[in-house]
DNA sequence: ATATGTGCAAACTGTTTGCAGCCGC
DNA sequence: GCGGCTGCAAACAGTTTGCACATAT
């Protein structure tokens, strides 16, 4: 909803900007972890003035305040998600997708981190998922 | 010491040279989960002709043949490790220095990955080590 | 002699930056 | 009219690739 996310934008005082409100609305749809050149491919269609430097400053932009969440799975791209609450990520590496999972871990038993002081928590595997591993299967 | 690292090349089916013996005993001195960059400046100080190329081949028949792991830590930089064994990493964001931990997850307890074929497992964390956290404190 | 490892430079890719022009308040 | 967002093109950084030469067996 593009007005839910007007006011989001701010509150978080971030200037709301139609390319700004197309870009978190597509992103609150397609929760695929999409990269940035996905974004732009999928919105140019529609708005075909849209340019990449467009698209990075404002992920960037909402990555720093806080209204996106950026992954790092592959080592040369960079996702992000719409979802802030913390989760795991599990990217098949034979059709690609990546799944979320909610898992549970206890930090404090980790005796090498006592003291330490944890901001970003980021878990993600790689593997078959269930429908890539039973075709494998058979 | 080379002569294992020769031995252990050998078992795996990679041709011992030099260059590679160097590079693998740099890993297993140097844990400090160096990027290709850091193993080239370090090790042209004794070996002046050693080029990119050559440290990437390298690096990149390592992880190939399982003598080495990569880690994703920062989304545009591959870090290398001589330690295959299952553990976390913990970045400082504050003196840079990545940290290793040991953790238990019971990964059959999550249910959005029954039927799911788990072949590699990535955590890291980012925050304040002991060190920077403490002088933060003060 | 042959196979393959090495080193140089150029290509590639995802991301960032500088700057002129445009838009909304 | 002003601030700052947008879009273009160029710059950047890490990694990969093509190719000629060097090297070891």
């Amino acid at each position: 909803m593009s007005k839910q996310h007007a006011e989001l934008m701010e509150q978080k005082g971030i200037k709301v900007s139609h390319q700004r409100l197309r870009i978190l609305d597509y992103l609150e749809k397609n929760r695929v972890h999409p990269t940035a050149d996905m974004i732009l491919n999928d919105l140019k269609d529609e708005m075909p003035s849209l340019s990449k430097s467009t698209v990075y400053k404002t992920l960037n932009t909402f990555v720093e305040k806080g209204v996106l969440r950026e992954l790092t799975i592959e080592e040369n791209e960079i996702r992000y998600e719409y979802n802030l609450q913390d989760h795991g990520h599990f990217k098949c590496i034979e059709c690609g997708k990546v799944f979320d999972f909610e898992y549970r871990f206890d930090v404090d038993d980790i005796k090498e981190l006592k003291g330490f002081r944890i901001d970003d928590k980021n878990i993600y595997f790689k593997g078959l998922c269930r429908d890539c591993n039973s075709s494998k299967v058979m």
